[in-house]
DNA sequence: CTTGACTCTGTAGGTGGGTACGGACTTCAG
DNA sequence: CTGAAGTCCGTACCCACCTACAGAGTCAAG
């Protein structure tokens, strides 16, 4: 399997080099194996991970939480439990993000047809969409 | 209607008296009428304005989104047209984060699973969630 | 009518998440 | 075998988004 330099790496990613070695730094993406010459040399499979980063980071994670995704795994020799516990917790959270959004969508969808109809809206309509506000943290 | 002083509502939105001073100078809230005192007197809407900031935040909206997104509203006097196609944009931006969201979720709950299994994954599943990616912006 | 909590303005400091040097070395295309 | 482009490490800088003073004035319970 081919192999990238952090430049291939980078650009394959959308992002700056400075990014991946920040990236490496925060522990989000494992230290590649090095060419003789100290160049950083990263398998493939490093691209995905920095375009989740970047997914989730779009959503409203921060950067440690995304670490968190990232360690989420079925690990032989360590809780099963917890794992379980936390992603479920995960899950929670996720929805609630979900459900926000669909409320954004709806009033906005409502906006739009109110500019169809001509139908002045003297009052911000997007507001009420998630005042009766739940979920969260 | 009771009006409310920047701590009370501060209190009731869950964030410090500085932020909503924040919020105030960014144009994010609009400037309350004072009392003689020079006492800031908000209307109890404010404290729904400064909820749904916080919420579009944990969205992962910037400010100058969020900015964008209060504006939002069918105005007699103003384009209707332009309105409705930022509105549009917005709800595609939204789709495509319910979707990647959606995927994350998935991802979680195959990883709950495999673990009631005891089945380990060697690894990381949530990743594979947002491999393929497309949305954003 | 005092005392403790609250508010005012202004400015400075802090954290998260990058971004940009600088000076030396490596790679590779021509 | 040379020059341009890429990489190394370290440090310093930057922007978004708060957060924390300082010093002076306000409010309200006892």
């Amino acid at each position: 399997m081919a192999t990238f330099t952090i430049g291939a790496v980078a650009r394959r990613a959308g992002v700056g080099v400075e990014t991946v070695r920040f990236y490496e730094r925060e522990g989000l993406i494992p230290e590649p194996p090095r060419r003789p010459s100290g160049y950083r040399d990263y398998p493939p499979e490093t691209v995905g991970r920095i375009l989740f980063i970047r997914r989730a980071k779009e959503l409203g994670f921060s950067l440690k939480e995304i670490h968190e995704l990232l360690e989420f795994r079925v690990h032989p020799r360590r809780s099963c439990a917890r794992v379980q516990r936390s992603a479920e917790a995960k899950i929670v959270d996720i929805e609630g993000k979900i459900a926000s959004l669909r409320r954004m969508r709806r009033a906005l969808k409502d906006l739009s047809k109110a500019c169809e109809n001509r139908t002045p809206t003297t009052e911000c309509p997007i507001l009420s969409s998630l005042n009766l506000a739940q979920g969260g943290r």
